[in-house]
DNA sequence: GTCTATAAAAAGATAGAC
DNA sequence: GTCTATCTTTTTATAGAC
C-alpha cells in the first residue's frame, strides 16, 4: 500500500475531471497536463502513454467500487433505497470516476466497457436478494439506470431531471412499495 | 419539402453510425468520409464546417421527435406502455440519432445539450396527464430512460439485460399500478 | 521528477482542377 | 458536385537538459 506520488495523483485527477467536464475530445494530454499544474513531459512521466492513463482511471473504478458494494449491503436504510440515492448522486468520488469511464467505454475503449458490465453485475447481485422478484429487481435496475444515466450522459452543465430531496424520498417509497419481499 | 441530394445524407448516416459505434473521437470528418464513400473535399462541399455536420445531425433529430411525440399520444395501448415499449426498442432511426446526438451533448455541443433537453421535455408533457402524480411521473419517466440507455448502448459499451417478452409485460403493469391515475 | 524542444502523425479547413 | 493537393493547428510521443 505505498501511496502513489502525488503529481500522479493530481494528473489523474484532472484527466477524471475533464472527461467529465467536456468530455473525450476534451481531454488532452495537453489541457490535462495544463488543469494538473504540470508539464506535457512532467505527465509522460507518470502515465507513459495516453492509454496508461486511461487505464489509471478503470482501476481507480475497481478500487471504489469495492467500497461501494460493501456500503450497499449493509446500509442502515436498506439497499434499496441507499442504491437508488447513491445513482442519483453527483459529486462522490465513485460517481466521477464512474461517468469518466462510461465515456471511456463510448469511445470504445475495451477495458472500460468490461469494467461497467462488471460493476453494473456486482450491483445487480447485491440488489436481488432484497426485492421480491425479478419483475421488482428489474424495476429497482432500471430506475437506477435511468437515474444513473441522466447523470452520466446528460451534459455535465446541467442540473439533471432527476428527483431530489422530498421528491427522491417520494419515489423511494413509491419503489419500495412496489417492489417490496 | 425539396429532398436534400444522396450524397449529403450518405454523409450524414456515415457520420451518425461512426458516433454511435466509436464516439466523437472516431467520427473524424476524414472517417466520415471515407464510410459515405466521398472524399474529404466533397463532404465539405455539403457540411463546410464540421460543426456544420454536427448540427445536421440536431435537426434530424427534431424531425424524428415530432413524429414520435404524435405516434405516443394516440397509441392504443395508452401513452405509458407504449412509451416504455418504445424505450426498449432498438435501432430505429430515431433511436439512433437520439444516440448519437447525447455523444454530441457529451463533447460539449451545446445545440445537443439543449435538442436532448427539449425531447424529454416533450416526452415528459406527453406522459404527465396519464400518471397520478409528480411522484409516478418520475418512475415512469426514469423507468424509460433505464430501458432506453441499457438498450441504446447494448452494442457498444455500457449494457445490462432488459427485459423483453412476458418480463417487459409484467414491468409495464407493475409500472401501471404503481402510477395509474 | 520535471522541464523545454522538437518530431511525427492526424485533424480541420482551403484552393483550384475537372 | 466531387476530386486532389496543400496548409495550419492540434495531438501524441520522444530526447535530452537540469
Amino acid at each position: 500500500m505505498s501511496r502513489p506520488p502525488l503529481a500522479r495523483e493530481k494528473v489523474l485527477d484532472a484527466f477524471e475531471q475533464i472527461m467529465i467536464d467536456d468530455g473525450e475530445r476534451a481531454a488532452t494530454l495537453e489541457a490535462t497536463a495544463r488543469a494538473a499544474g504540470v508539464s506535457k513531459g512532467g505527465l509522460l512521466y507518470h502515465f507513459g502513454t495516453k492509454e496508461a492513463l486511461e487505464l489509471a482511471l478503470v482501476a481507480r473504478l475497481s478500487v471504489l467500487v469495492d467500497e461501494d458494494i460493501a456500503a450497499i449491503i449493509t446500509a442502515d436504510e436498506g439497499p434499496v433505497a441507499y442504491f437508488m440515492r447513491s445513482s442519483a448522486m453527483e459529486s462522490s468520488a465513485l460517481d466521477r470516476v464512474l461517468i469518466a469511464v462510461s465515456r471511456l467505454a463510448q469511445g470504445g475503449n475495451t477495458h472500460a466497457v468490461s469494467a461497467l458490465h462488471d460493476v453494473r453485475e456486482r450491483w445487480s447481485n447485491a440488489i436481488r436478494p432484497h426485492v421480491a422478484d425479478e419483475t421488482a429487481h428489474d424495476l429497482v435496475m432500471l430506475v437506477s439506470d435511468g437515474l444513473y444515466y441522466n447523470n452520466a450522459l446528460a451534459g455535465s452543465a446541467v442540473a439533471g431531471p432527476v428527483p431530489t430531496g422530498p421528491a427522491m424520498d417520494a419515489l423511494i417509497k413509491l419503489v419500495e412499495r412496489a417492489t417490496r419481499t
